[in-house]
DNA sequence: TGACATTATGACACCGGTGTCAGCTTGGGA
DNA sequence: TCCCAAGCTGACACCGGTGTCATAATGTCA
């Protein structure tokens, strides 16, 4: 069995490799009885274009990276699923490359990734989507890349999000609706925006609803299980108790579930817990948690699909939506007692 | 800024582009001299040699595939993290290709992936790991691969596996020593080798230990959480209940113990469970679950760089290793009352 | 019917590496 | 001193596509 390569097409079909070419990429100029035969020979010979030289005469290696610093496992793997239908849709391949968003060498570990495997683009997904430094970085060097849930829809570039501030609004209300007024809070990791945010929308529904703000209440986490236990501690060791605990992700919510739990007291009856992320833990532990469900696939998903666009016709054509996200009740959250 | 190719090195050092490539090569027949003075240019030049180019010539992607059909994403990801270190080392990329393991069109769905990715070799993953139509296809079509878990060392080829069997074996022994006599099990996916693996370390235990078998006991599961709350139901209901539950991963460990917790049940004083893999899941829940660790990355990372290693020098090398397992007891588990 | 615009096609260079092979240096042994 | 093997180097073709440009074929209009 011999490669099926443009020559062997060509002179089979008895014609230039450039006409081939032509018919592959639906350039015009080819008559339909010239473009009819060499689809017939497509067929016949069962070919398959190598990737690998269109890259190298096109300088581009119709590879997506992906870079990310996530604890949260199950993030990632949706990151990707969604990424992976975009990739799949336009026949790009998708890199990941995990890294850490501290190190010095951050910047250069990227630049040598860029060197070495020739990405078409990039996609940031949290922490970096709102990396400054990286993102100027790629600018000058003139990358195209796409941001993935980032806070905020600020420049010409491709950014999709979800509404972190909203989300966070919805479950704070959804908290104070059943009764709670003492609602603690544990934040996410500093370097990630929908920290930020997720606590913007908390105080703002506090607000909105005039419960006072009380900042003993508000614990720092970092998104890992492990932070949501140190959380846990401090929060239910406090006098009066909190009567709720809004916990910036799903994993740090289990973890005050654990916690709690470990601890004699009944969830919801004792204590309401809420989440964010719709994790598959928020279902898999009982009682299930509140939680707010994100369109990550989705969103990651439109991302690369605009900017492999964007690869292809590099003219500026920002691309910036906020995609919505959604309260679920389980039964982590109950009316107050 | 202009591109640093072969030839602008070549002609800054003076020498033609094959000696560079030599030297890029660390191929003999290159004087110190020459040697010393092209790698002071890559220096100076800060040259990166461009992998699609060396890949049209040597018709090679330096990319392996990896593919998947796994309801376990913790797996998954750590499947992921084992390999990615692999090709970091070996200047590799890994391309990941979740798939379907029933449709009819897998085969071709591979071929085709394999047509237009061009990709050195392939990881499989369980349950691609023992899928003989696969590995013959693979055989026959002369693509390397490598075998994650597979249940048996039976060719020439590459794989590394840990010891489910003896895991199995060691959990239920677990169990019995606890005075347990009543232990159901819970299978996972028939596709997957390890569920055959693992009924039979459960079968040896008991068998080991005088304790007799009860089919009524055995549950069809598939790894997946949902098939977990379905086959807790059977056990749960029946009469006697069992006072063990030995679940075949830990997502369907997960969820007898969500349903034995909502039915009032206390683990492990009422009910003993135990679980396999040691998923984040295990620790994330309270009790957490007496499970059983395997070295998952370290023995992706084992086949990777043994693929890698193959694809360089294809002689015939096998590479069969089994990777021991460990019990982690925790808290799920308990002296019979 | 002739002049000219438009469409269709192919020859050839090029992308940035590697493989083959021939030619030039060296050094060691006769 | 001469010969030959081994070491070093470069010229050139090649991998399988795409871009540029010249040319041939066709169509249009006066």
């Amino acid at each position: 069995m011999k490669k099926v390569t443009i020559n062997s097409v060509a002179s089979y079909a008895g014609v230039s490799k450039k006409t081939v070419s032509r018919v592959l990429n639906n350039e015009p100029n080819v008559s339909d009885a010239t473009r009819e035969k060499v689809l017939k020979v497509f067929k016949e010979l069962d070919y398959t274009p190598n990737p690998i030289a269109r890259g190298l005469a096109q300088n581009r290696s119709f590879i997506i990276g992906c870079i990310y610093d996530n604890p949260s496992k199950s993030y990632i793997t949706r990151v990707q699923t969604g990424a992976l239908a975009a990739c799949q849709e336009n026949n790009y391949n998708l890199l990941i490359h995990p890294c850490d968003m501290r190190g010095d060498a951050l910047i250069s570990n990227i630049e040598q990734l860029l060197q070495t495997s020739r990405l078409d683009g990039l996609v940031l997904t949290p922490p970096f989507s709102d990396f400054k430094e990286l993102v100027d970085f790629l600018k000058t060097k003139k990358i195209p890349y796409a941001r993935v849930a980032s806070a905020v829809l600020d420049d010409e570039s491709i950014s999709v999000r979800s509404n972190d501030e909203q989300g966070a609004f919805e479950i704070t209300e959804h908290l104070i609706g059943l009764g709670h007024r003492s609602i603690a809070f544990i934040k996410g990791h500093p370097d990630h925006s929908a920290t930020e945010q997720r606590f913007k929308g908390y105080l703002r529904a506090l607000e909105t609803h005039g419960v006072q703000f009380n900042e003993r209440l508000v614990e720092e986490g970092n998104f890992s299980y492990h932070s949501g236990v140190d959380s846990a501690r401090s929060i239910l060791d406090l006098t009066p108790r909190p009567t709720a605990v809004f916990a910036s992700n799903d994993y740090m919510a289990a973890a005050v579930l654990k916690l709690a739990t470990q601890r004699q007291l009944k969830v919801p009856d004792d204590i309401s817990i809420a989440g964010f992320d719709n994790a598959p833990i928020a279902r898999h532990i009982w009682p299930g948690l509140t939680t707010i469900a994100q369109p990550v696939e989705d969103m990651t998903k439109q991302a690369v699909t605009k900017l492999i666009e964007s690869i292809a016709q590099p003219e500026e054509k920002p691309y910036q939506v906020t995609l919505e996200a959604r309260l679920i009740t389980r039964e982590s959250t109950a009316q107050i007692k």
